[in-house]
RNA sequence: GCGCGAUUGGCGCAGCGGUAGCGCACUUCCUUGACAUGGAAGGGGUCACUGGUUCGAUCCCAGUAUCGCGCACCA
């Protein structure tokens, strides 16, 4: 590795280009960057000297867009200005191939699928094209699986890598991860078995939510409502006594997997029936009539018939009531072929035939058919709207199946880890504070603990291993684990510790657990695995708790929130000390951009078109957890800003500042003597700590804004006020003052806009200083505070103002704005006169007037009498 | 239902107890020796509404409305 750039101020012979311009500074730069390894992370080092960020892996597998370098250049503002504060920043990049978009495009770019019961076959080779139907595909190893998707993953990662560094993130390039590589998956593997070993994580029989498209179970946070059409009906349960008993579902071809039914203890209607029987129409299977506080007696028709499983009160119910399972949907989503043993009736049994092996959606056509034709509804279906939850990647509603599940307690079920995560939260600062709410809403509204299995093929799988008994059945009381030195493993192609490969899955031998983690189960350790938890103690000591995780708030309940329950887990700790939420990128039309919309705008062509620079500033014109419009009006304010900033430098060494003309001592101070030169530092002086201030808080935004404003001023007024002065013409001593001036200034405004716009920072700090403004500090005001603790820093705008009238007369005539100026008066308050008097003749010299008359008197400060000298011409 | 946020000139946004700001757009002018990828000047808002606190409210408090989001419910 080559040394690390630390180059800061040393003055270097000037050297400004003739016509400085923005084109080729991204090539230039990041070559010139990588070369120096300036953003290169200096692993000897104490904690308190680290500022750590915990990036989100992007999934290379998904498509660029504009919403990424928005929210990573807000990430990389922060971590440029910590580096410029002396912070030694450790900024890893992961890339998240652990997932369903990964295995979706593995298989669809390879035409393979992933089989864990096949072995790995060290010799396989992936076949040049996809085979064009699906059922030729060849089936593989997850182990073969895993290393074709590693081969695409470089290819892939190489496109967003080369948009981050077009874009000028200081990532430190040599700290990467994927979350599928070698080292996730152990450190998953790990810290699994930590929380197992710890009562952490636990394996249970219940009911889940299932997706049956996806064949997995899935976790509550993965849960989405989406808005559905359904239709209440209207049918009738029948007593001893023949009277019928009236409930409205949504769900009627539920019936054969009826309970009970259940009503309000208090309600008046259903009081005398609790106890009592009914017979459910069509199958005639005997329920009873339950009480439970969770019915709503405003809701259908008051009582409600509870089925295995409808929905997750259902379930409620069935737990809290210790009701019978009749569970009849299957893992692929249709009624079990086989006539459940409960329905005893001839005509019921045959009933149910007719449903055997159906889907829901024709379930429910055919017990509808059948309830009408035995009279058991009453009217038409009601058709209604209503929330049904689906898995977030999936199109078919959610079924709740029994299924044998690992889980990780998250405070779902107890309150006192609840809490302890709520606090958790709390020792945390969040950016913007708010965001902080939907993380406690989040918290407080578990209803379970986190299902970490999912049954699918790819992924990290479990390091588990079960006895089989004398009959061939797996001893789940007793898993079988691996010891540390053989993760990551697989249990799927490596024996159990203790057995041999032949022993798989024939009595007396073992099996492996089938199933992998989700995929937040590894996510939720990136801070873990990006400072080498139990692979590298020693960067791990210097780096976590991290510093920062930025992300967006659309995955606090997932990322966020499963990263707290890992480390509050693992390492009795916060996995970072602040949380910065970014805001989404909406179109024009204020709505969320997304490919699927065709609204995405290609972020090549964007930074192609205005340069990085100018995106940036558009990235960081926004504050935390604001969303914002995609606008490209406010990139080509960041591109004139970032001209404007190249041609005021070229001008200012132009003049005459060198690095040796910056004040950086209060011994070299005493060099500004013109009171205008006074005010501008005294201002600056301002700028540095308000700007400072505002990026401890986060507000990078508000950093940006007020640099802006202030180097426009200086730019628009100050630069022309001094011109007169700056080329000698009132001799030495105010030359030296103003060249003092513009030199401290030019110093300062690169360094505060270094993080917002790097490539034209460093460009122009090349002209005069060496190194990289990205290795200098952040500015201090030490210089120079001292002299301009007493300074008026009202001088500088009042004569703008005066200069302004001057130019207004001008404008009005439609003048030239060098016209002479015969003569003017100026009115102002007694204090105003002051300032101009210190300033006139600067403001002489701008103004190009011969006479001014200063007036003291009462209100604003006005220009008038103003008499212009006729145009030669 | 609970919670969070927003509401400021045509548009996009900042501000926040003391005479309303910025950028874009708009109007007029200027090719001045850093910059026409410019520059100068200008028009435009009763800061959603209703009460309250205060000498004074765009800003604080209470409520209302509209929009957006999160969580929960979802027979």
């Amino acid at each position: 590795m080559a040394e690390i750039n630390q180059g800061t101020d040393t003055p270097v012979e000037i050297n400004v280009p003739a016509k400085p311009g923005l084109e080729g500074l991204e090539a230039k730069f990041t070559q010139n960057w990588a070369e120096h390894n300036t953003y290169a992370f200096d692993e000897k080092t104490a904690r308190e000297q680290v500022y750590s960020i915990d990036t989100p892996p992007p999934t290379a597998s998904g498509s660029l867009h504009v919403g990424h370098m928005f929210s990573y250049t807000q990430t990389d503002v922060i971590a440029r200005y910590q580096r410029m504060k002396g912070k030694n920043v450790f900024y890893p990049l992961g890339w998240d191939d652990n997932g369903l978009p990964t295995e979706r495009r593995v298989q669809n770019y390879y035409g393979v699928l992933c089989d864990p019961a096949i072995p790995y076959d060290p010799d396989f080779t992936a076949p040049e094209k996809p085979a064009k139907n699906q059922r030729d595909w060849p089936r593989i190893s997850r182990q073969n699986f895993i290393e074709l998707c590693e081969i695409l993953a470089v290819e892939d990662e190489k496109v967003f890598e080369e948009l981050f560094t077009t874009l000028g993130l200081s990532v430190d390039w040599s700290h990467t991860y994927r979350t599928i590589d070698a080292r996730s998956r152990k450190v998953s593997q790990l810290a699994f078995l930590n929380d197992l070993a710890s009562g952490d994580a636990y394996m249970a029989e219940a009911p889940t939510m299932w997706d049956v498209t996806f064949r997995t179970a899935v976790a509550q946070a993965e849960l989405e409502d989406k808005e559905r059409p359904g239709a209440y009906h209207r049918i009738s349960f029948h007593r001893e006594n023949g009277e019928k008993v009236w409930i409205e579902t949504t769900r009627p071809e539920l019936l054969p997997s009826c309970v009970a039914l259940v009503a309000h203890p208090d309600d008046e209607r259903y009081k005398p029936l609790f106890g009592t029987k009914v017979t459910s129409p069509l199958f005639g299977v005997e329920v009873e009539i339950k009480a439970h506080p969770l019915a709503q007696p405003d809701k259908g028709a008051g009582i409600a018939m509870i089925c295995t499983f409808g929905d997750t009160t259902d379930v409620t119910w069935w737990r809290e009531l210790q009701l019978d399972t009749r569970a009849l949907i299957g893992r692929d989503g249709r009624f079990s072929s086989e006539t459940p043993e409960w329905i005893t009736s001839q005509v019921g049994r045959e009933r149910y035939e007719r449903m055997a092996g159906a889907t829901v959606f024709t379930a429910q056509k055919t017990v509808v058919e059948m309830l009408v034709e035995a009279g058991e509804m009453d009217g038409e279906p009601k058709p209604i709207t209503h929330p049904v939850k689906f898995y977030e990647k999936g199109d078919k509603p959610l079924e709740i199946v029994a299924s044998r599940q690992w889980y990780i307690r998250n405070g779902g079920r107890d309150t006192e880890r609840r809490e302890a995560l709520i606090e958790r939260g709390r020792e945390m600062t969040w950016h913007p504070a708010f965001m902080r709410s939907r993380y406690e809403n989040w918290v407080e509204g578990l209803n379970g603990d986190w299902l970490i299995s999912r049954q699918r093929f790819f992924g990290v799988p479990f390091p588990i291993w079960y006895a089989l008994d004398a009959e061939g059945e797996p001893n789940y009381d007793a898993p079988i684990l691996p010891t540390e030195d053989m993760l990551p493993v697989d249990p799927a192609s490596q024996a159990a510790p203790g057995f041999t490969e032949d022993q798989r899955g024939v009595p007396g031998g073992f099996v492996a657990d089938p199933d992998v983690l989700d995929t937040w189960a590894t996510s939720s350790l990136t801070p873990q695995i990006a400072t080498g938890w139990a692979v590298n103690e020693k960067l791990h000591e210097v780096t976590f708790p991290m510093d920062l995780r930025p992300q967006g708030h659309d995955i606090i309940r997932t990322w966020l929130f499963s990263t707290v329950v890992r480390s509050n887990s693992l390492e009795n700790t916060v996995p970072w000390t602040n949380t910065a939420l970014s805001g989404w990128i909406l179109d024009p039309d204020r709505k969320k951009m997304s490919k699927s919309k065709g609204n995405v705008v290609v972020p090549n062509d964007v930074l192609e078109k205005y340069g990085s620079d100018a995106v940036r500033y558009w990235a960081a014109s926004a504050k935390l957890g604001a969303d914002t419009a995609y606008d490209e009006a406010q990139m080509k304010i960041g591109r004139r800003l970032a001209i404007k900033l190249l041609n005021a430098s070229k001008f200012v060494l132009g003049l005459g500042a060198t690095a040796d003309s910056v004040l950086t001592s209060p011994e070299q101070a005493t060099t500004v003597i013109n009171e205008l030169d006074l005010s501008l530092l005294a201002r600056l002086n301002t700028l540095v700590e308000s700007a400072t201030e505002a990026f401890e808080n986060y507000e990078y935004a508000r950093a940006l804004q007020i640099s802006e404003t202030f180097f426009w001023h200086f730019t628009d007024d100050f630069v022309e006020l001094i011109k007169d002065r700056a080329y000698g013409n009132v001799g030495e001593d105010q030359q030296a003052s103003v060249l003092a001036a513009l030199a401290t200034t030019l110093d300062a405004m690169l360094r505060l806009f270094a993080p917002f716009l790097p490539f034209v920072t460093d460009e122009i700090w090349s002209w005069w200083r060496a190194g990289s403004v990205h290795r200098a500090p952040w500015p201090t005001t030490e210089g120079y505070a001292a002299l301009v603790a007493d300074a008026d820093a009202e001088v500088l705008p009042t004569v703008a103002t005066a200069l302004s009238g001057l130019r207004k007369a001008k404008s009005e005539a439609q003048v030239k704005q060098r016209t002479e100026v015969e003569s003017a008066v100026i009115t102002a308050s007694a204090a105003d006169v002051t300032r101009l008097t210190t300033g006139l003749n600067d403001l002489k010299a701008a103004g190009n007037a011969r006479a001014i008359t200063l007036v003291e008197g009462k209100g604003e400060l006005t220009v008038s009498d103003v008499v212009l000298v006729e145009d030669a011409e």
